[in-house]
RNA sequence: GGGCCUGUAGCUCAGGUGGUUAGAGCGCACGCCUGAUAAGCGUGAGGUCCGAGGUUCAACUCCUCGCAGGCCCA
């Protein structure tokens, strides 16, 4: 440029994907190019995006990256098709994740130590902490890209949010949908605390445990022999409080006989006789009688130890039907406990079966308990098995190693134990909730059909409350006389109500604030008083597309217009997670929501999934293991670009991937070089001598062929593009947009034009820059949503604006020609052809050959024709022909096409394909010309039908042939004196080029130039004077008469020709 | 024990509705180019398509049963 400055910058070796990119976030930050709103402009189209909110409990890792990136990428791809999108960011902040990290801050562990600290200082910490990784957090997501609004985001600690949480609990309570029961949980006697399913999937281990059997007495009155039935328990102290036996319904069991002794029956499932009572059991057994579970059911018997008083009106000592009995371990006649066990508890509610439940808190029996009295339960075990002995109800004593959850903190045996829960009813809703399922688009689509709505199908009963301290707090308030009398509070003017007063200025729902709040019972009888419990985090984010808009206080015209959410996108263990507690809140919400009628819409409409991310080595990544991927370091050495790249190429997003950084370098790494070098080594050097787009550079109808499909390409994979991230298929996008670059743009387009970019002022020059601005212009906006910066970077040096404003297709597209791309495909691989050919004959490139003839199908040969000059100069041929079927140069051949013969000769298509391949060439040329021909199968003639066979033609005579599929190409090797000399000619300038670039020459230096050496060198450089000459930028070129190289002079070796050279700069130009 | 996913070249992955010779990138070997050069390009060698049955004229593809790995449940 004239002032000096280039139009187009440059990247350089020191321009890192880090720099670039930090500078980028400055740029939009003070442009403030991502203005986030909640409010679209009238006549745009809305797109609804939720955030699930991250655990602010520790610092994020690669795999939320990958999330992150699926996260960004729609919606930005949506945004650039004109959509309007709130991006609100929010934070997950409740839950025991954050009181562990706390408990681990502060060196405490367990519930007596937080007590001693206070709970209010606690909480104070928690809050705190969340803070803290909030931070990380918002860093982390803003050098990532991921556009949200971190501004106003959502908080599910504030006091506003905590408030629409409450609403939506009172809601189900008024529809009877938030109900108090038992659930076993497992519990650890030790920490006096209830696990999560997530701890205790932490915690299993091998232990050896008592397998003991025992043998107890029916009450049959109509017989006066001892009938008893075996039972096999692995837990002996659960006997205290035995209250029913369970048989499966379906499942045959036996009643055997004793041969000899005392005369008893005992009666087990038919399938666990041998491994119960021996292999030889028929030698001691005789078989009585079989029956069927469902027959057994309703039996009495008498219990092994009679140590507590049954409650009245609760049915006890009886047999029942059961589903969940197995045959495959023990006898078939599985021993109920109901509160030490989750199908014995369901079985007790099904059966009104009594509930003895002698342990407490600590895991030890009643001191005034014969025998066991103040022990430990697993220390009572032996105790029990000596006791049980006695009574002669023990039948057989062992042990046995099984896997048993243990506690991951402190490594005690957790035991499953039924506590007071607050439960939502979801089993009440299960059928709505599957039908809003229905409705959902899930990517994939078997994790929403499959292990989703396999879920859904299986549902139990949602218990939220928690015995914890760091939650939203239970809106439960409890009459302390009557516990009967309950009221659920859903807002906190309905609080101040009940107290009669305002609430104070700097109100906190948490505890234990929210604790001191009581207010006499409305019956008069007792003060009440809110329940203990804080509520499942769980409850917190699946009501956040209400609670988000402090719903329903204030923003129901927002709500109306962000519900439900057109995308959401996390990873697939959250199906059990946020995926299901969105499904049940806004089914158990029901039309308390806008645009929620039953059956009518899940909370969201579309979800893509994502698998985890493993290490190098296929492991999955954990803090333990040390194998943990940092993003800030890949991120640093990489950029963001390249990382979101190779998250979302590298496999299906809801496959695992394996985050390996060499790959990521030769993978995403490689093309983004590749990008840039199409960009600053090709188009932006060139284009500084003087192009810039204008109405003089020619129309795209006047362009080359080459233009013309690289920009039917463009197209193509513009539409291409824009559907795959419509269908939520961003792999396939990126791989798409990737192919483009790397194989039509950089590989043929910008190979074959390189000289075009030589000069700045012809039509053919202008052509070839316009059309290259445009792809990559395109190509920017296409990669945009997925990799946001180098992008950005290129499409502002382009057109001189933001890529993230562009339009993600053009309006006015300039056409497809997709005659023109297959005709152009057919191009290359008669180009591979040809140099595989070259390869075979042993010629290299730069010595020209005379002629190559190429066959291509008939319907493409007049296209693919007029391409062929692209073909000449790719392979350094003079002629290149094309040999129609009836040239002798060409050789037919015939392959059955099984499609079409399978239908007609079914078993004998084998004999029809062996009887089309033994067709003679020049039968096969009459087919052609559609002359009959017939084949013999099995005795009797068929016509030849068109379809049925596929016609290969390979040339033939003296050229060495390649060939692939209906297309070949033939070299013909045969080297006149001319071509020699052309050759040497060639092999001459390469020389001359190496040794200017070793000589330090620029680009535009002129030299002065003597060539000499044996005659064919002197002949071939007087020949090619004027060509050399231009090539090297030589000012003068002066042919030596001598064969013998002087003194100054670079002797080489031209494959055995011998020559020599002087080189010069030439100081006058 | 149940559900879902995955298994194709040394590595990472493609392979509508079954159909001729199962593809690509990386890596490797050999070579080209030297006006994209801390770049660009080509050619080639690599595969019992996890295994065993079955359906079919024909199976990487469909069915059954296994094996291995992963995730989620119990």
């Amino acid at each position: 440029m004239s002032d000096g400055t280039p139009r187009y910058a440059v990247l350089t070796g020191d321009d890192t994907p880090d720099k670039l990119e930090t500078a980028l976030l400055e740029q939009w930050d003070r442009e403030q190019l991502f203005k986030p709103t909640n409010h679209p402009q009238p006549g745009q189209p809305s797109f609804v995006f939720y955030e699930g909110p991250p655990t602010a409990n520790g610092r994020p890792g690669i795999h939320h990256v990958f999330a992150r990136t699926l996260k960004d990428l729609i919606p930005r791809h949506r945004a650039m098709k004109g959509a309007h999108i709130t991006r609100k960011a929010g934070w997950d902040t409740h839950g025991l994740p954050v009181e562990i990290e706390v408990e681990k801050a502060l060196g405490i562990s367990g519930k007596r130590d937080i007590e001693q600290i206070g709970v209010a200082e606690f909480n104070r910490r928690c809050r705190d902490s969340v803070f803290t990784y909030r931070g990380d957090w918002e860093r982390l997501s803003k050098r990532m890209a991921y556009w949200l609004n971190y501004e106003e985001p959502y908080i599910t600690y504030s006091n506003d949010y905590v408030e629409s949480v409450w609403w939506a609990l009172s809601t189900m309570h008024a529809k009877g949908l938030l109900v108090q029961g038992h659930k076993i949980l497992p519990y650890c006697p030790r920490c006096e605390t209830a696990l999560s399913s997530h701890e205790v999937a932490q915690g299993y281990k091998d232990v050896e445990d008592p397998s003991t059997y025992i043998a107890l007495d029916l009450v049959d009155p109509s017989t006066t022999i001892r009938r008893r039935i075996l039972v096999w328990t692995t837990t002996p102290w659960t006997l205290v409080s035995n209250t029913a036996l369970a048989v499966h319904p379906d499942l045959p069991y036996v009643e055997l006989q004793k041969q000899s002794g005392a005369a008893f029956t005992v009666i087990l499932a038919e399938s666990r006789v041998a491994a119960v009572l021996g292999a030889d059991w028929a030698d001691r057994w005789t078989s009585v009688r079989t029956i069927r579970g469902s027959e057994l059911a309703g039996m009495q018997y008498t219990r092994p130890l009679d140590w507590i008083e049954y409650p009245v009106d609760t049915n006890h000592e009886i047999i029942v039907a059961e589903t969940f009995v197995s045959a495959d371990d023990g006898t078939g006649v599985v021993h109920m406990s109901p509160a030490f066990g989750a199908d014995d508890y369901g079985a007790g509610l099904r059966h009104n079966l009594a509930f003895l439940q002698p342990v407490d808190a600590r895991g030890c029996f009643p001191e005034a308990m014969p025998v066991i009295g103040g022990r430990f339960i697993k220390d009572a075990d032996p105790l029990i098995i000596d006791e049980l002995r006695r009574r002669d109800v023990l039948w057989k004593d062992g042990r046995f190693v099984h896997s048993y959850p243990h506690c991951w903190r402190c490594g005690t045996p957790l035991l499953y134990y039924a506590r007071g829960s607050w439960f939502v009813k979801t089993t009440a809703i299960k059928d709505d909730m599957i039908a809003r399922n229905a409705q959902v688009a899930w990517q994939p689509p078997e994790v929403g059909a499959g292990r989703f709505g396999q879920w859904l199908e299986h549902n139990v009963d949602w218990a939220i409350s928690r015995d914890r301290y760091w939650g939203t707090p239970l809106p439960v308030w409890v009459n302390d006389t009557d516990a009967t009398e309950i009221e659920v509070i859903g807002s906190y003017a309905q609080l101040a109500g009940k107290l009669g007063r305002a609430l104070p200025e700097d109100f906190d729902p948490h505890k234990p604030h929210i604790d001191q709040y009581t207010w006499p019972a409305p019956s008069g009888t007792g003060t009440m008083r809110r329940v203990n419990e804080v509520i499942d985090t769980w409850f917190d984010s699946g009501s956040m597309p209400f609670a988000q808009w402090h719903y329903p206080f204030e923003n129901a015209d927002v709500l109306a217009a962000h519900f439900p959410a057109d995308y959401i996108a996390e990873g697939v263990d959250q199906t059990r997670g946020w995926f299901y507690s969105l499904l049940a809140i806004a089914t158990a919400l029901g039309d308390a929501l806008p645009n929620n009628a039953a059956g009518t819409a899940a909370p969201y409409r579309h979800v893509l999934v994502n698998d985890l991310v493993l290490d190098a080595s296929g492991q999955k990544m954990s803090k333990s293991k040390g194998n943990a991927v940092e993003p800030w370091n890949v991120i640093a050495t990489h950029g963001v670009d390249a990382v979101r790249l190779f998250l979302i190429s590298t496999s299906q997003v809801w496959i695992p991937r394996r985050f390996d950084e060499d790959v990521l370098r030769q993978t995403a790494g490689r093309f983004l070089v590749t990008l840039r070098n199409t960009y600053s080594g090709i188009f932006a050097q060139y284009a500084n001598f003087g192009w810039s787009p204008s109405d003089r550079d020619p129309a795209v109808t006047a362009r080359p062929a080459l233009d013309r499909w690289v920009l039917s390409r463009l197209a193509t994979v513009e539409a291409e593009a824009d559907r795959l991230l419509e269908a939520y298929e961003p792999t396939l996008a990126a791989r798409t947009i990737m192919e483009f670059v790397d194989e039509d743009v950089s590989n043929w387009y910008v190979r074959l034009s390189r000289s075009r970019f030589w000069e700045t002022d012809t039509d053919d020059s202008r052509a070839a820059f316009a059309t290259l601005h445009e792809v990559l212009t395109v190509t920017c906006r296409l990669l945009a949503p997925i990799a946001p910066f180098i992008t950005d970077w290129m499409h502002r040096q382009l057109v001189g604006s933001s890529v993230h404003l562009a339009s993600y297709v053009r309006s006015d597209v300039a056409g497809q020609d997709l005659p023109l791309e297959r005709d152009m495909a057919a191009v290359r691989t008669l180009a591979r052809l040809g140099r595989s050919a070259r390869e075979e004959a042993g010629i290299r490139v730069r010595q020209p050959l005379a002629r190559l003839v190429c066959v291509v199908p008939r319907e493409q040969a007049a296209g693919v024709e007029a391409l062929a000059g692209l073909i000449r100069t790719e392979l350094n041929i003079k002629d290149v022909l094309f040999a129609g079927s009836a040239d002798d140069l060409v050789k037919v051949s015939a392959k059955g096409n099984f499609r079409m013969l399978g239908k007609r000769f079914g078993k004998s298509t084998p004999a029809a394909a062996a009887a089309v391949e033994g067709l003679e060439s020049a039968a096969l040329q009459a087919f052609e010309r559609g002359e009959s021909v017939s084949i013999t199968v099995n005795g009797s003639s068929h016509e030849l039908q068109p379809d049925d066979v596929i016609l290969t033609r390979s040339a033939a005579g003296e050229l060495v042939v390649a060939g692939d599929g209906e297309y070949v190409a033939a070299v013909d090797p045969a080297l006149t004196d001319g071509l020699r000399r052309e050759g040497t000619a060639r092999e001459l300038v390469s020389r001359i080029q190496r040794l200017r670039k070793d000589s330090g020459f620029s680009v535009s230096d002129r030299i002065r130039l003597e060539i000499g050496g044996v005659g064919q060198v002197r002949d071939a450089a007087r020949e090619h004077h004027t060509w050399i000459a231009g090539e090297v930028l030589a000012s003068a070129l002066n042919v030596s008469d001598s064969e013998a190289a002087p003194p100054v002079s670079v002797a080489v070796d031209l494959d055995g020709i011998a020559a020599w050279f002087t080189l010069e700069p030439d100081e006058t130009r």
